[in-house]
DNA sequence: ATAACATATGAACATTTATTCATATTTTCA
DNA sequence: TGAAAATATGAATAAATGTTCATATGTTAT
């Protein structure tokens, strides 16, 4: 059957680019945490040190801390050192664009 | 100072749109995990029945159904019944967009 | 050098999550 | 009607995740 031959065809492209979904499973995982959001939503504002943002949004700086690490490795953020503070920013205008691309289904 | 100023407006900004990001977070959730964004990728090819995801992705039909489950829920896809088997497709053109974002970012 | 400050890290704990197994539900067809 | 087929559901289990607490690391200024 012709629907039977598509559906395997459809399998096997799903094999073929299966480390690439996985990537994409792992890169969503990384947005998939309202503490995360909003850490990026802020730093799409402005950068910003980690004691800011331990304060504005009411968690430990300990929290923050092991957040900003899950987004650093992730890709999303980079961060420079200022004295004694360390600076927090985006790391790329994709980070923005995948937030704008969320918020538009959210509010459609 | 200016930069505390700032960051205050920021913190005020963040608080009003709790909820939205919250959502944010959510929606992301739902396509944080390689066996749901297989089975989108899968459907933005073909509509499919829950048979034919079960097969091509090799799990459990139980586990495909539970998953489906959450992507209905999570608004991603939507079912229809078609005799003794049930037909599920993308919800809307937001999903594709969606997965191309993150696309995007993956193969930069 | 040392005290004070900012951030990072590791272990522990509670919560969430994905899968499996067994079984229930719903529809078709003989 | 009753058996077979397709899907859904609930309980159980194992693995992953987020936060807190205590402490380590690194930087500045006295």
């Amino acid at each position: 059957m012709d629907n039977k031959n598509s559906i395997s065809k459809i399998k096997e492209a799903i094999e073929r680019s299966n480390e690439v979904l996985d990537a994409l499973a792992d890169l969503y995982k990384v947005f998939a945490d309202a503490t995360r959001v909003k850490i990026l939503v802020a730093l799409t504002q402005s950068e910003m040190c980690v004691g800011d943002i331990s304060e504005f949004l009411d968690i430990t700086q300990s929290a923050v801390s092991h957040q900003l690490r899950v987004l650093k490795t992730g890709g999303l953020v980079k961060s420079r050192r200022d004295g004694k503070t360390i600076v927090y920013s985006l790391a790329d205008a994709h980070v923005r664009t995948m937030i704008d691309c969320g918020m538009q289904h959210i509010t459609e």
